[in-house]
DNA sequence: TTTTGCATTAACAATCTTGTTAAACAAAAT
DNA sequence: ATTTTGTTTAACAAGATTGTTAATGCAAAA
């Protein structure tokens, strides 16, 4: 038992749940077409976790983690000066997002319909992030002091770039087919956006 | 018939049906419980509406009637110099989003999950847009042509402006609790977000 | 070889959800 | 007064979906 077989089908499940929930949404999912597409049998998947919503636990797990690292990426190097640490940051983020572009918006709506449920494990999360800005927001202070950029509250700062880099893979079903050639092209917009959103921030926290 | 019992108990289940499916989407959506909310039986509210899907398109139909009217917001005044013309459609898209908070989270939703339905709808939106930003675009050339402001893609500008605004909104709630004290007092918050908004943007168009 | 324990299947049970229908009802029109 | 038209209710039908179970297979351990 417990041989390669199993872990691979148990993986297979998994692998398909994982594009079901992201894309489907819990409400949405039918643990018969997950099965379906893992080609296992009805019953199978209930043998190997029981319940749908032990399931979708195991994704939600996974990708509140997921999520989490993300989150960290636009701290950027902390070696390198203040101005390239954040070109770097919003650079890994947009990357990251780039990567998993199904990833924030099953986490918002996540938590949008179940927020009890997320309470205790936010507020450590929380917790540490406020210390990890803290850091950040005394070499942003200092950097000012010095003239080199402008005074900026860090977490707004952190709100802007999510804003933009997610905003960009979330909306872009809804806004390709309205913006012409411009997305057209899905690398080269995406490169572009990455650049212009790089820009926008560097623009604000330029000293004038 | 026809009197005013009637159209308040049409519009009733309407009410309810546009809370129900605005936070929990089609899926998760149940009539029986959008019949429960309006104080009807839930063979009135197939009578009334004949299938879920129909009354969820009088919903759908309003909510993305409501969400185009909103991008037009982002054009501003164009009596005004183009300058305050972008601060002023800033600050109206903002707090368009702000009066409808539910609705970008719930148009992207449904857009994403069943993108077939709404090509249609969408070519001929993505028309009309096109030749409205064309005209903003000609006049931030020759704002641009005079040295006022940088030269910029309105569509690109556009996308930052909506981004930074409809995100505050969609993603509040998986903020708010790791944000600590910045999110405590919402109506603060907001404030807050909306000045940072319009800051970010102005920048991006200053002349360096 | 027999036993043990997990894996697998097929059939089924229970529940939920949407949607229908027939009958009762109310109000207005004839 | 009766017909007509639209409203409301209760009961039910159909189908989908999740989850269970009993029987069987199979591979390793004893």
């Amino acid at each position: 038992m417990d041989n390669q077989e199993n872990k691979s089908k148990e993986q297979l499940i998994l692998a398909a749940a994982e594009q079901e929930f992201l894309t489907k949404g819990y409400d949405g999912a039918r643990t018969i077409s997950i099965a379906k597409a893992s080609g296992v049998t009805h019953a199978m998947l209930h043998y190997y976790f029981r319940t749908k919503e032990q399931l979708f636990e195991r994704i939600v797990d996974e990708k509140f983690a997921t999520m989490s690292s993300s989150m960290f990426a636009i701290m950027g190097d902390p070696l390198l000066p203040i101005v390239e640490r954040i070109k770097g940051g919003i650079a890994a983020h947009f990357d990251f997002v780039a990567a998993n572009p199904l990833l924030p918006r099953f986490v918002i709506n996540e938590i949008v319909s179940r927020p009890e449920r997320y309470e205790v494990l936010y507020k450590r999360a929380g917790i540490v992030l406020n210390s990890v800005y803290n850091g950040l927001q005394a070499e942003i202070d200092r950097a000012a002091e010095r003239g080199e950029i402008e005074r900026v509250d860090v977490k707004m700062l952190f709100i802007s770039i999510m804003s933009l880099n997610i905003f960009t893979f979330v909306a872009y079903p809804f806004m390709e087919p309205i913006m012409g050639e411009l997305m057209a092209d899905r690398e080269r917009f995406l490169a572009a956006r990455k650049a212009e959103n790089i820009e926008t921030i560097l623009r604000r926290i330029k000293k004038q």
